[in-house]
DNA sequence: TGTATGCATCTTGCATACAATCACGGTGCA
DNA sequence: TGCACCGTGATTGTATGCAAGATGCATACA
């Protein structure tokens, strides 16, 4: 492998991305990016117009490009589709997968591991996101293939939130997916299909249960949202 | 509207591919196509990157672009996945459509039928592709709409054949087609998901059954086969 | 005769320079 | 005061020249 610094950079970016290091809808800037990673700007725009095409960025003519943004219909899209997707791979990785991208999934299952257990949740997010990603080759289906990745995206950008597990209970669910996980690779290495969509459904369930209870968490105590209404009341 | 150069070389280019001007495989030649669109290498470079974030090319380092191939695996891939995909667009077509957007459809199902009057095959599938497409942007989906547009790419890749109907039996089949979109049309119009639902599995089954009856053709007639073996074993 | 090696040629990849387009601020006029 | 227009700076889009890598052929050797 040569770390040629163009790849560099379209891995780097993918990162700082899914990292939401770069925030949804930020701009980018082609003169400031080629400057960073010290590539000029034709192999720049080249790795924008890549990105774009993975759905990771937007082109829009004239005007550059934008870190692909997250608004609400984005959201609602999302969550509807991501079971019928996710259980569709499941499905067919099961059927599909060789024993090298099973050995692959492993070392990355092993990475998540470590960073759940060194409480890391950056490192937690991007493992996942890789886990899930092989998932996807697994399946060897170059149709799903491009709405599952985009779908990972955001997903992975949502759990950016909630892999930074503030309360015990989230700690506690971080460790369960580690173990669904651990689940899902007994059931791909059995070519047991019906196990893994069951287990990917719960993962799923599990997921979205933490994401909604971050859109809509408990709300605060009556008396201490009248005392930060008095204080901010001028 | 401007008809720049490179944006009308990126039409093309699909155009020509989707009608298998250019065959499925066929290597590109990044000179020989900036000379013909009369646009430098630099933009017919993004050209190219774009068509392979869409999958009508494919590109590997140092070795230049060439059209997504259509191997065996891809074609069964194609046929397990094309009515999961479909039907659950069509579904949320029905749900999200707006009205420009019918009358879009309503357009280019006009086209389409004046295509099947002409008996122009290579207009026809480029029509329904459009046609298609169309329904697709209605779902409004950005995580299915990828899966979607590549599974057209090779559908009207595959129907290319079909379109030039030879029998009198597939021009029924093509009528049918259209009579299929039709109601299509009027089930969005409705907003009636279920029906949109039936009719699209519906289509999906007539498109198979005629690209099955290419792949596997009625036999010839023994002696004919037994005659030609003769005149080539030399 | 089959295979390996080195060279010539062609193709792609990258950087720089230039052109076109857009955003913004200022100015003039109603 | 509000709006429209126009210039200027910044940013993107395009072209060209050169460097690096790959392909194919000829030659030499086993």
């Amino acid at each position: 492998m040569k770390p040629t610094p163009k790849l560099q950079c379209l891995h780097d970016l993918r990162r700082r991305i899914l990292a939401t290091e770069i925030a949804p809808g930020t701009d980018l800037d082609e003169t400031a990016l080629s400057e960073a990673y010290g590539v000029s700007r034709t192999p720049l725009r080249e790795v924008l117009q890549r990105l774009a095409g993975e759905g990771y960025v937007e082109l829009s003519e004239n005007r550059g490009a934008k870190v692909a943004s997250m608004d609400l219909g984005t959201l609602r899209t999302f969550f509807q589709t991501a079971p019928l997707i996710y259980s569709s791979v499941a499905r067919l990785a099961a059927g599909n997968r060789t024993t090298a991208q099973l050995d692959s999934l492993k070392d990355v299952q092993f990475s998540f591991a470590a960073a759940v257990g060194a409480n890391d949740g950056g490192e937690m997010a991007l493992r996942n996101h890789r886990f899930h990603e092989l998932i996807g080759e697994m399946a060897g289906n170059a149709y799903l293939t491009p709405s599952l990745n985009r779908l990972l995206i955001d997903h992975t950008r949502l759990g950016q939130v909630f892999y930074r597990p503030a309360s015990v209970a989230e700690s506690l669910a971080v460790r369960r997916a580690s173990e669904q996980h651990d689940a899902m690779i007994a059931a791909l290495e059995a070519g047991e299909s019906g196990v893994m969509v069951e287990l990917t459904l719960d993962h799923w369930t599990l997921s979205r249960d933490r994401m909604e209870r971050f859109v809509r968490p408990d709300p605060l105590p009556i008396d201490v949202i009248q005392l930060s209404e008095k204080r901010n009341a001028v």
